[in-house]
DNA sequence: ATTGTTTTTGACCAAATGGTCAATCGGACG
DNA sequence: CGTCCGATTGACCATTTGGTCAAAAACAAT
């Protein structure tokens, strides 16, 4: 199963998968893929799984067709079968990230406690590098290539949930809830801080030495740090 | 010339440098590689500074000899002539990269005022994503795929070095001139808040708009924010 | 000029890689 | 059992890519 199952999702977006077989579907409805069978949704699932463990790992153009399929106890051209190009499993894995990743900004409650809503996104988002560290290396993959493939959803959705959520934390800055912080770098620090324990955590590691562990570590200390650069 | 020329450097380390030629350098003296003609460390600067803007962008995998030949103004072949390997190229930036990298933690000053001396250290490193963000996305390219060629670096010289530090900071937190915080935990929170700003530009970028400043815009943020947590 | 050395490159090569395709397999259903 | 259709794959292909090599330029020293 994908590693975001049961995750506080969403689906929806791109989802750029062609049925396999070639014909078009019948169905009117647009947007409406899903009717596959039991046998096809099992093996996306499967292939997409191995892909994320490569592409995560190597990068888009590191990964082969080949590494992917043997991941996935499948053939290569049994992949093509599934996903019209490399290309397409690429996209299909990003498409489906962001929603993950995005949820937890989507959460962050107007009407909740100031100072409890960021730091409880901050452990949510602290939760996913401990739990998928292989989406934000692939996310992280993506981006310092220069999202050649999402830079677009960047510019719109993910700068509109940005922009939505950062005018909530102006104001709470405005009533004295919370210290007057930038509300945009305070949600790059959150994402920086963060998603840095699961993309440099071969780095996290060699410097803290074996036998201690980075993730609970990190905790009490952003815990601490957001608490204090918060406090009104 | 090299991005990096004219920092607080100190070369050393690794160089894995073969010169051309063939013929084994009559120098007795080990690691003396030098002496190379005008010619030579002219040519080796420009595929340097080539490889860099090319390794950087698309990764080790996704940079091809052609695409770093280009952007040389010079033949594949006679990159090779220069390099004994794709590797040996992306090898040296490495080693040269790391002093770079590790050069503003060295000079944090263990008799210096503490707050001063860690708002310094962050602002050189801010320095450093604003200055050498390709530099910035090679080493996070490499550290996010497992570090591979690095990892030994890691684990020795850069553990030493944090270790040494961690420990200065320690004292003060001891001594009570800073708040208790992990100083561990420190030195990876500007890492990860400052490489952000290099390593995740277009995001940072595509959520601000245009017509923002993010570096100049995060220096102030950042300074806020250490000077909260830090203040005892 | 002549000779010797360093640089440069066009032509090649073998391996890797994304992708195609015709043929085969396998199971559901009549 | 036989038919049909989705699933699977071995063989194959064109292109890309890291790397080689022998020959040609450049250049230096006499």
């Amino acid at each position: 199963m994908p590693a975001w199952a049961g995750l506080p999702d969403g689906w929806a977006v791109g989802e750029t998968g062609l049925v396999p077989g070639g014909a078009t579907r019948s169905d009117t409805r647009m947007g409406q893929h899903k009717p596959r069978s039991r046998i096809q949704r099992q093996n996306r699932e499967t292939i997409l799984e191995a892909a994320l463990a490569v592409f995560s790992q190597h990068g888009f153009r590191g990964a082969t067709l080949d590494m992917i399929a043997a991941q996935a106890g499948l053939s290569k051209p049994n992949l093509l079968y599934y996903f019209p190009s490399k290309e397409a499993i690429h996209v299909s894995l990003l498409s489906q990230l962001m929603d993950t990743w995005l949820a937890p900004l989507r959460a962050l409650n107007p009407d909740g406690d100031p100072i409890a809503e960021l730091r409880a996104y901050m452990r949510r988002k602290l939760e996913l590098s401990r739990d998928y560290p292989r989406e934000s290396r692939l996310f992280a993959n993506e981006i310092i290539q220069g999202a050649p493939r999402i830079e677009h959803a960047l510019a719109t959705d993910l700068k509109a949930l940005v922009d939505e959520k950062s005018a909530v934390i102006r104001g709470w800055s405005a009533a004295g809830r919370i210290a007057d912080v930038d509300p945009h770098h305070l949600i790059f620090s959150i994402w920086a801080l963060t998603q840095h324990y699961a993309d440099f955590d071969v780095q996290i590691r060699a410097v803290l030495g074996a036998n201690r562990d980075p993730l609970t570590e990190a905790e009490g200390f952003l815990d601490r740090l957001f608490t204090r650069l918060l406090a009104p």
